[in-house]
DNA sequence: ACAGTAACCTGTTTGC
DNA sequence: TGCAAACAGGTTACTG
């Protein structure tokens, strides 16, 4: 599910209901996620009061009153609200419980991450490497055009490389590069300026749709009928395989890039 | 210090 | 229908 559009639309639905609760509980299931949570860490979480919930990256920051839990949806993590005493479902892996309210966990693939640190979190480990946001007056097309000299790789792996900027994922890198007009193999070190400044719009433009389209995605989960869209239809490549181009009918071509699915017309991405 | 690959894990889709 | 292989939204650890 999460690339940072989801993320951001599940930092949106849960903020505003964690902020100023006290931590009832804490309950884990699985603590074996991408890393290990220590059970000694719920002495120093229970009890806390929450202070806010932030997004770095597509790391989820609670912040409590010493130090802050740290979540991660890897590929396909979800929190939502159930019930406190709601029976658990297969790959149900934690609890966090305010009083009334109940924030769950459910990760099949358990490529995501609970856990908790003492000190500031932007300082973590996890978080203190990370690029920029894309949002950030700093995340501009001159700062991709300096980092590009380091860069041989292709310009995909650059943009979803999250030393350089965070949150662009496998879907918006693919999408991003087919509105700035860029073969997705081409050298990052090959990119011309200008052409960097339009990426960064590109980018910025395809996080916002996908941020719009969230909130119904989210709402969509909660559902009966539960899955999430993923706007589909507004998509230009990604997944789109022998489609045509939607802006010249050239068959859309899929090539590996970095181990990842990559999708492109070589009419309209030079 | 960087590029490329393997690995973490389970569910779903595809192909024989 | 059954089974195996391929593949999936992320990220890090390792190797060269």
């Amino acid at each position: 599910m999460p690339e940072l559009p989801e993320v951001e639309t599940t930092v949106n639905a849960i903020s505003g209901i964690l902020t100023k609760r006290q931590i009832k509980f804490l309950k884990v299931y699985q603590p074996k996620l991408r890393y290990f949570f220590k059970s000694t860490w719920l002495n120093s979480i229970v009890g806390q009061k929450i202070i806010n919930v932030k997004r770095r990256g597509k790391y989820i920051i609670i912040n409590l009153q010493v130090g802050a839990l740290i979540v991660h949806l890897g590929m396909t993590g979800k929190l939502f609200f159930s019930k406190p005493n709601e029976p658990l479902k297969k790959h149900d892996h934690f609890d966090l419980n305010v009083g009334q309210f109940n924030l769950r966990y459910n990760d099949p693939r358990r490529f995501g991450c609970l856990i908790w640190t003492k000190s500031e979190p932007l300082k973590h480990k996890l978080i203190i490497k990370l690029g920029e946001e894309p949002f950030s007056n700093n995340f501009t097309g001159t700062y991709l055009y300096e980092r590009r000299q380091k860069h041989k790789t292709s310009i995909k792996n650059f943009i979803m490389n999250n030393k350089v900027v965070v949150g662009v994922g496998n879907i918006y890198a693919n999408e991003a590069l087919f509105l700035a007009g860029i073969n997705p193999k081409t050298k990052a070190c090959n990119i011309s300026l200008v052409r960097f400044n339009k990426l960064v719009l590109c980018i910025r433009n395809v996080l916002n749709q996908a941020i719009e389209a969230g909130g119904t995605t989210l709402q969509d989960y909660f559902s009966p009928l539960g899955e999430p869209g993923y706007f589909k239809t507004k998509l230009y490549v990604y997944g789109r395989e022998h489609e045509q181009c939607r802006n010249c009918e050239t068959t859309i071509k899929k090539v590996i890039i970095g181990q990842r699915s990559s999708f492109y017309c070589y009419h309209c991405q030079t």
